[in-house]
DNA sequence: AAGTGGTCTAGACCACGCG
DNA sequence: GCGTGGTCTAGACCACTTT
């Protein structure tokens, strides 16, 4: 898959179309499934598409425009989600205590009757500018080692450089919402303007749900990009 | 996979967990390999996760959303992606001419300089409820006979039936603004509620841009559910 | 050690597009 | 008819979790 990403970004398929499966399979000396695999990836990312009884063909516009492709669902959590080139992040700590997980939290992190979790409401800058509300929710049990240090950072990286562990994927619902008052002072927002709701659930990538968490997202700083293909149900 | 889905939304598995892929591939008296397929597009839309070793679990998160009107990642176009089980769409033309491209939509439309587009303005209603303002951009050599008529239906609908062409891709970039007064005359929204901005342009199967289009939903509408996860390269 | 998901194989047969 | 991708099979072996 590498390969092949790599080939097409440097046009070495001129004629825009791949050759067909059987031969990658050859050339690569793998199964065609594993071609498919492969393939099937790259489908996802925007990157090619199949027709059936013809071929294999590059999407012109991902060479064309790659910006506009990069997301590539390949960013995740706050660190990197939100476009922050070159600029200044900061991290206020707001409130941080341990409590009992309550049902819907117990529920959601699938934990049992007497888990405990971080409850973590966090503050988010950018350049000095308050644009995030963060309240998140931990099981003890993941992190038991949980400091107010550690929490003026990314928890993601603190998870991946100290404990080798990995988020990979995260189930959000985005909503939008007028702002409340407790947004409007922390965030610096008048009365009619809104606020961007991420709610949802981060995994580690053997799948354990991580953390529960709902961000409130100044609208000026609320922007997602999507890539979205027609599912066959 | 339509069956699993099925038995996950009527609470059929109470320990949100599903039976394990071997025993799965008995009871529907298919391959492990098209358990896995079948599972996979599951995992995909944040139906389920698994986690290796342990089993394949429910997304509670799923569960909880179900709420009136989704746009997936599995789901694209209008029609379909809303899920209206059950409640009466409307779609009200505002407004239909044709003009030039500009600079802009010849780009998003890969046009040239003299290619003209279709603008269309339509306001979407659902049980009488008016929760969303279109505004569409679509290249008359695509769909050179457009009619009002048709303007009153879903435009992909008809592309598909009429044309057999799919829409098959979308990339959409999502914002939140406050409403403004046309959004607060034709949505009936107050002074201080907002909207949710999607705009982006869509595809179809062959990769050829179809449409460049801007949706300003009524916030109470808008939920907008996504699996993310990260690529590896 | 047993159970569960992850990856991969080598092939069969089907459905679609095109010459 | 032939070449292409789509679907499916029946298994092998690996990696991780739980008992």
């Amino acid at each position: 898959m590498r390969d092949i990403k790599e080939k097409i970004l440097h046009h070495e398929y001129p004629k825009m179309k791949l050759p067909d499966e059987r031969s990658l399979s050859e050339i690569y000396g793998i199964s065609r499934s594993s071609v498919k695999r492969a393939l099937d990836v790259l489908v996802q990312q925007g990157i090619i598409f199949k027709k059936r009884g013809s071929g294999t063909f590059i999407n012109p516009l991902y060479l064309k425009n790659r910006a506009m492709f990069r997301y590539e669902g390949s960013n995740l959590g706050i660190t990197d989600s939100f476009r922050l080139d070159g600029k200044k992040q900061g991290i206020q700590l707001l409130n941080y205590r341990v409590i009992p997980a309550s049902k819907e939290i117990q529920q959601d992190l699938f934990l049992n009757e007497n888990d405990y979790v971080y409850k973590i409401e966090r503050l988010r800058l950018i350049d000095e500018q308050p644009f995030m509300i963060e309240t998140g929710y931990i099981p003890i049990k993941i992190l038991p080692s949980l400091s107010p240090a550690v929490l003026q950072k990314s928890i993601f990286n603190y998870l991946e450089n100290a404990k080798g562990k990995q988020v990979t994927r995260s189930y959000l619902t985005l909503t939008v919402e007028p702002s409340n008052t407790a947004d409007q002072k922390l965030l610096k927002l008048n009365e009619n303007e809104p606020v961007g709701v991420m709610a949802g659930v981060f995994f580690l990538d053997d799948g354990t749900p991580f953390e529960v968490s709902n961000m409130r997202v100044h609208y000026k700083y609320m922007r997602f990009n999507t890539f979205v293909s027609v599912g066959r149900d």
